[in-house]
RNA sequence: GGUCCCUUCGUCUAGCGGUCUAGGACACUGCCCUUUCACGGCGGCAACACGGGUUCGAGUCCCGUAGGGAUCACCA
């Protein structure tokens, strides 16, 4: 067991989960687990005038999902009270005046625009923006005069314009900046509201967090953030920037707003379209700015497994070994290291979640599956809770369907199995039923077999379907398949028989001449 | 444009100077199994960005080039 560790998600309230942004908190929270120590949750929410209150459980519901539990944060509190940036306002008030006492910092009277015009220039002139603090306050007489303009005063940073800042990251090794290319980044407004990098490390500090584990976007922060510390006599905490997760068949860092793009990939179209499918039958809300592939609450809205969804994405960017990819929960916690962590950004795959997904349902206990599958068979209206035998019906069919079963919600692809307003694959109808010259005659004549079966079992089926194929002289495959788009409607499914005796007798017989009447 | 980061199969990655005619996984694909769907078994396709060094020897070390990306707010 490693030392103490103390690391921290800190998401703002922004109404959803990022699939990169629980990649992160992941990271986090195995790096606070595997060594007894502590994982944090702190809310971001500097940038007032959103309804925090709305917008941050569907974060918490998402994390408790996952079962990444925090030790601290909204909704258990904790010995560093409170986890809302909103309300340290204090804390952060106390540290701009002890940088402004220092020297560390300064108040300054520039106009944005005057400021923006001004980091044209030099963009224009192809050099790096240095601004010459022509509007810093010296002293109060600067102040009154500049305020008697009508400027308003907000305090910046008063960055070193020599020497180095060597970053110490536990992934990336050494990073060296330049101060100089660093700028006076402003800290608070002039209505003394802090900014996001002051409150990050005021409250890091605070928390005694001892490991920054943050996506590399983060990374050209990190000068300003260790100047703030520094200048404040805090003990740095350790860094470690991870690769971004990038989107599905690309390098760019992967965002909820492109889903346009990503909707171009076969792979996340298809998981998209899987989603729809599931939503449409078990009436869950589609509308694609809180239900795509790019948001946790997606894979939980469709029956993921969550651990499946956490072993798929600590595998991005982070390998054991290159052989062994599957892990349980408690392995994951016991393997993670950071010096396994990759330094390039890793493309979001959603095929392989999804094999990782299917493999570890598959392996669950049919009993299992089938508790994780009743709360979709109850929105679809196939069960309700009391109903011993239609939920009966629905541990049969997940049996049956076996490994077929990728995720909860594929139970859908079952329907018929429940309810007779199923849809008919149109395709399938065509090929199986309406070319074989043979097939209804065929189909006809196998009604009545299976009218008269007595033994409706799988078995009895079979027996009944293999001793018609004797009598006619046909190959199994020339009846079966028009048998399954006329009981089901589906080209695909378990195993015939199964499927047969699931229907039962009365329904596939009355299917069966639907299909001819 | 400035600064910083990154670069092995389509994708995730193994590789820490010789064991690499580059390994695993997902995807794709061929065959087998199944007189059905799927699973499964056995195969196949497919990568060290480029150019210089260093070295007896480079995917592995150094430099450069190219490409990709992140970031440059009184957002977080």
């Amino acid at each position: 067991m490693t030392a103490m560790i103390r690391t921290r998600f800190a998401p703002s309230p922004t109404g959803y989960l990022h699939i990169g942004g629980v990649r992160t908190a992941l990271f986090n929270w195995l790096l606070a687990r595997q060594s007894g120590g502590q994982f944090i949750l702190r809310i971001d929410d500097t940038d007032a005038g959103r309804n925090v209150e709305a917008a941050l459980q569907p974060i918490l519901d998402g994390f408790r999902w996952l079962g990444m539990d925090w030790d601290e944060g909204p909704e258990v509190g904790g010995p560093h009270q409170p986890y809302f940036q909103s309300e340290r306002g204090d804390r952060y008030r106390a540290a701009t005046a002890a940088l402004l006492e220092s020297g560390h910092a300064y108040r300054d009277f520039a106009k944005p625009d005057e400021l923006q015009s001004l980091r044209e220039e030099a963009r224009q002139s192809g050099g790096a923006f240095v601004y010459d603090r022509r509007w810093m306050a010296a002293d109060e007489a600067d102040v009154k005069r500049f305020e008697a303009e009508g400027r308003e005063g907000v305090v910046r940073l008063k960055m070193p314009r020599e020497g180095q800042c060597v970053i110490h990251d536990l992934v990336r090794g050494e990073v060296v900046v330049e101060w100089a290319s660093e700028q006076d980044h402003v800290i608070a407004r002039a209505d003394g509201s802090p900014l996001y990098h002051l409150a990050s490390v005021v409250d890091d500090h605070d928390l005694e967090i001892t490991h920054v584990v943050r996506a590399a976007e983060h990374l050209p922060n990190t000068p300003r953030q260790i100047f703030i510390a520094e200048s404040l006599g805090y003990e740095l905490p350790q860094y470690a920037h991870l690769p971004y997760v990038a989107e599905p068949g690309g390098t760019a860092k992967l965002s909820k707003r492109k889903l346009d793009k990503y909707l171009k990939n076969r792979d996340f179209a298809n998981l998209m379209a899987r989603g729809q499918a599931i939503a449409k039958r078990c009436g869950l809300t589609t509308d694609v700015d809180t239900f795509n592939p790019v948001l946790v609450d997606f894979y939980r809205e469709i029956g993921f497994l969550p651990d499946a969804l956490l072993n798929y994405l600590m595998l991005l960017g982070w390998s054991l070994d290159g052989e062994h990819e599957k892990f349980t929960l408690q392995e994951m916690i016991d393997l993670f290291t950071l010096d396994r962590v990759t330094k390039s950004p890793a493309s979001f795959d959603p095929a392989k979640l999804t094999s990782f997904q299917a493999d570890a349902f598959a392996a669950l206990p049919d009993q299992e599956r089938t508790e994780r599958v009743l709360p979709f068979a109850v929105a679809a209206g196939w069960t309700e809770a009391g109903d011993a035998q239609s939920q009966q019906l629905l541990a049969d069919v997940v049996t049956a369907a076996g490994d077929r079963l990728k995720m909860a919600g594929d139970i859908i692809d079952f329907d018929y199995c429940f309810v007779d307003d199923y849809e008919v694959n149109a395709k399938a109808f065509e090929k199986r039923i309406n070319k074989p010259a043979a097939a209804r005659e065929l189909l006809g004549k196998v009604r009545d077999r299976l009218a008269s079966c007595d033994d409706f079992s799988a078995a009895g089926v079979e027996a009944t379907v293999k001793g018609f194929c004797e009598d006619e002289s046909i190959g199994l495959g020339e009846i079966i398949h028009a048998l399954r788009v006329a009981t089901t409607g589906a080209a695909g499914g378990f195993g015939m028989f199964d499927t047969l005796a699931i229907v039962g007798k009365e329904r596939a017989v009355a299917r069966i001449d639907r299909t001819l009447g």
